[in-house]
DNA sequence: GTCTATAATATGATAGAC
DNA sequence: GTCTATCATATTATAGAC
């Protein structure tokens, strides 16, 4: 029985995610994320030679590539805009599974005037998120500055909503908000 | 110099506040709060004797109570629509530091599957939040239901403003979303 | 690759002097 | 009311067996 990886590397990977999501980044304790996977924390260290940072790092990075697997593809194809906004909300919907899950991105942002790497790659992920969205709002006749602006609202809606939701205990609270996302863009001018 | 207060309730709760929205309610150890405050741990323990959780309650029964005093009797008052939502936008923007500190009801969320203190006056202050403006949006010629969901709409997006613009390290996100607020209500029918 | 054992430090909390 | 000193526990991290 030695040798042998007791989780592979996605299934680790979505349990931290999981774990960072529910009590985040401070929260989660070497013994709380031990507990979270079943593996020892000198285990999570073979793993992870940096230890936690390098876990919110790979954990980021994960969200990365599913954004570059699932959703990029899906705002930047050559289907009508109303149905890339329909496919978004879907895809957001099950992420947060239905607003009883948090944002990685509010959850991992490092204390203010801490500069790490998860600082960067947070900034690093909305700006491609408000560019992929933009390109749709441009795709559907917006001009460039407002196209960036209404990418941005929806952005502020989508984790505001994950935050309300949260606080609020009401995950209803995020399945109004990504129901109105598609309007943000398809009653602009 | 002895049985002199080193700092009067007003500032401390102040730096309380402050050092929460930085760096969260796990990112707060007793070792950051004195540094923030001036005080030793143990004098800390003498003006909150249980600690960090009367700490973070403390802050936010302050916080209940500034709303009691400058918010809730500006939306509840006889002046016009249009007014009470750009004093309520004024007010806001003064008390995020123009985007730049985040929301004390975001980063004092308590872990899921917690309950604790912390989370009934979080609850209770967005419940209190959206009763208030929805009696605006009823001000207005909205309709009962209606009214929730639009100050519901009002918090997503100030709540979520708060998280992007600290993720984007982009405070003008936030005066840009409080800058639409006024519109979510007086563009209803 | 995972485990037990261990070490250095940080943290929450208390006792008692002034 | 604040301080120094102290303590039990938790936390991050490493060493070495299997």
């Amino acid at each position: 029985m030695p040798q042998v990886r007791k989780i592979d590397d996605a299934a680790l990977l979505d349990r931290l995610a999981l774990t960072f999501k529910d009590v985040g980044y401070e929260g989660a304790s070497l013994a709380v994320i031990a507990e979270a996977t079943g593996l020892k924390k000198s285990s999570l260290y073979h793993r992870f030679p940096n230890g936690k940072e390098e876990m919110a790092q790979e954990v980021l990075a994960q969200v990365g590539r599913v954004l570059d697997a699932e959703i990029f593809p899906v705002l930047a194809g050559d289907t009508p805009v109303a149905d890339k906004l329909a496919r978004f909300v879907t895809a957001m919907d099950a992420m947060y599974d239905h607003g009883r899950q948090s944002c990685l991105l509010n959850m991992l942002s490092p204390p203010r005037g801490v500069q790490n790497g998860c600082g960067d790659a947070i900034a690093s992920t909305f700006h491609r998120l408000q560019a992929a969205l933009a390109s749709v709002a441009r795709q559907h006749g917006v001009g460039d500055e407002q196209a960036e602006l209404l990418a941005e609202q929806m952005l502020v809606e989508l984790h505001g909503a994950l935050v309300v939701a949260r606080g609020m205990d009401a995950p209803a609270v995020f399945s109004r908000a990504i129901a109105r996302l598609p309007r943000i863009v398809l009653d602009a001018v």
